[in-house]
DNA sequence: ACTAAGTCTATATACTTTGTATATTTGCAT
DNA sequence: ATGCAAATATACAAAGTATATAGACTTAGT
């Protein structure tokens, strides 16, 4: 097994690509989706707002520059699962139907884009079998992105609205 | 600020929507690219193979069901970035370039799909900034992602290829 | 020289997200 | 009661991406 590698490692020299020849195009799509970006902006800037009436759809829209119509299904979303408060008619408008504190990041990513894990088989709430997967139960790879789920999960349970209005007091320059 | 709230948790009632006009179409697509899991597979397979001559494209795909021409792309990749080792010509083929113990997920992730965290702004190796935002140095929801990356991060970077064949060996039936 | 393999570039197809348009309903204010 | 302000609902258009396929080319073994 060794000898077989080091014999690779030198053969590997002739086979260097330039980075020119590399490819470039970077596939950001397994990230936050901008719905679910508008979706804890929103939440955030009614967050803010608590002790005021409603605020307006095109309020929120202009502030956080989000196309109006595409936060209005947004928040129709966050409001039929019962985390918004909406008011039709003159006045009307969004408030947050629970406290700042009791609003997790999880439960407004499973609103928006649906499942945590990285792959459909390792969802708790999301569960569906991977077309190509032979045998499920010993599968190692599901095995591993169940607790890259577990990881993640911890954090977005643990980090409320509450918490990213408290910490937009504070500068950071880590990274 | 509690006033408010039970008096907006009273008038909900109202507003309870039947599960059937709900938002059924649940997005599927931050999660792992079937690219990502081809590449996975591909590197297990390998693994698996460490002592004998060289794997044909071909037979990865049939064996893991892989579309041939896209596994070519896949693998060509992850010989650019130095993981594998190529062989054209008659009794060819693919081996690894490094022992399966020191190949992470996270190498992978990174070839195949880009960056691990689920904002750019978040991003150790693929950082740029998000459009939209308003202050990077405050924003609470770059600081909240940070910690999730850093929670997946060290899964992924602690999870080899070795670690997923040798997990194959067990089942499991935890969630 | 022939054949078996990987390499490279371009392109087609299908699917999602993102955004827009239009019509409707609800409720406040006068 | 009427008009206006706001949310609700549904459908659809536009743009972008992943996925897959095609074909010509290069390299190496026999």
């Amino acid at each position: 097994m060794t000898n077989r590698l080091s014999d690779n490692q030198s053969q590997l020299k002739s086979y260097i690509i330039p980075l020119s020849t590399q490819n470039f195009f970077i596939s950001f799509v397994y990230m936050l989706s901008k719905k679910t970006k508008y979706a804890i902006k929103a939440l955030v800037i009614l967050g803010k707002n608590m002790t005021q009436p409603p605020m307006q759809i095109a309020r929120i829209a202009e502030e956080e520059h989000i196309p109006k119509k595409f936060l209005e299904q947004i928040l129709l979303d966050l409001r039929n699962a019962g985390y918004l408060y909406s008011k039709k008619g003159a006045g009307g408008g969004y408030s947050l139907n629970k406290n700042p504190e009791d609003i997790y990041l999880v439960d407004i990513l499973r609103i928006t884009d649906g499942p945590i894990a990285m792959v459909p088989c390792a969802s708790l709430k999301f569960y569906h079998k991977c077309e190509e997967c032979h045998d499920e139960v010993t599968c190692g790879i599901r095995k591993a992105f169940i607790d890259v789920r577990d990881a993640s999960l911890k954090v977005l349970s643990e980090t409320s609205i509450a918490n990213i209005i408290e910490r937009e007091k504070t500068s950071i320059d880590l990274m």
